[in-house]
DNA sequence: ATAGAAGATAACGTTAACGTAAAGGTAAGA
DNA sequence: TCTTACCTTTACGTTAACGTTATCTTCTAT
């Protein structure tokens, strides 16, 4: 499969797939050709789950860069327990982050609803009024 | 209260105070002088707040050009319901967006820890073999 | 043989939210 | 009066994550 067709199943544009090429995140990591036809990018089913892994990755609102820790992880099984752990407290982190987030938003959220529900409120009375 | 003590109060710099400024987010808003003393910015009290809730909604993950949507209906009273509803349909679009970030982490860090566990387990057979 | 679709590289452009440096004005204390 | 701390405006720099040309190949179809 051409760059292309990988593209449109993992919904991005092949500038995209070219940039995380160009970061180590996909393709041609080390020393793999992977270019067999005339000069075209080739890539295979892993490919396209190690794309989808690093989107899904971004959804969580992950940069690029901490994609490319997490990933070297999942992939080097051999990796110590010190990575992994170190790893770990990066996602732990991150998700104490968004509680803090959800929970604001909330808050937030709810002192809004009040509001219109206040003027909502106030409208009413001034159409009985008339 | 001059610039340098606002920002220290709200734990950001000046040039984020300018900058926020020329946005139009905080003070001379309109017309305001506000110049007082020799060409030396004048801040109060309001202002205070009006920084810390452009901090806690930044915090929350706006962008400042949302947040100064959402600011323009909190100051003005009068606003009407279509605008307040539009900027309600804004955070619950955020809130969502957040929700699904949240279980996506959570999914993964069970992953990981699970990850984690399997290569402990490993380790310790390896000792116990010894 | 040629037109058109898809790829390749190279390089400049873009947005957000400030950082940073330059060059100078002001106020207060020793 | 001089230093020092704080302030002013102006303007160029920075990072992330691509977007957008531009120019050149390659492959497929007619």
């Amino acid at each position: 499969m051409r760059i292309g067709e990988l593209a449109k199943q993992a919904r991005v544009t092949t500038r995209t797939i070219r940039y995380y090429e160009e970061l180590g995140l996909l393709g041609s990591d080390q020393d793999k050709p992977e270019r067999l036809e005339g000069d075209f990018r080739t890539y295979s089913e892993t490919d396209v789950l190690r794309l989808q892994k690093i989107t899904s990755l971004k959804r969580i609102g992950l940069s690029l860069d901490q994609i490319g820790t997490v990933l070297d992880m999942l992939v080097n099984e051999q990796t110590n327990l010190q990575a992994r752990q170190t790893v770990l407290q990066m996602l732990q982190t991150h998700l104490v982050e968004t509680d803090e987030k959800i929970e604001a938003l909330q808050h937030f959220r709810a002192e809004l609803q009040e509001n219109i529900a206040r003027v909502q409120h106030l409208i009413n009375e001034q159409i009985r009024n008339i």
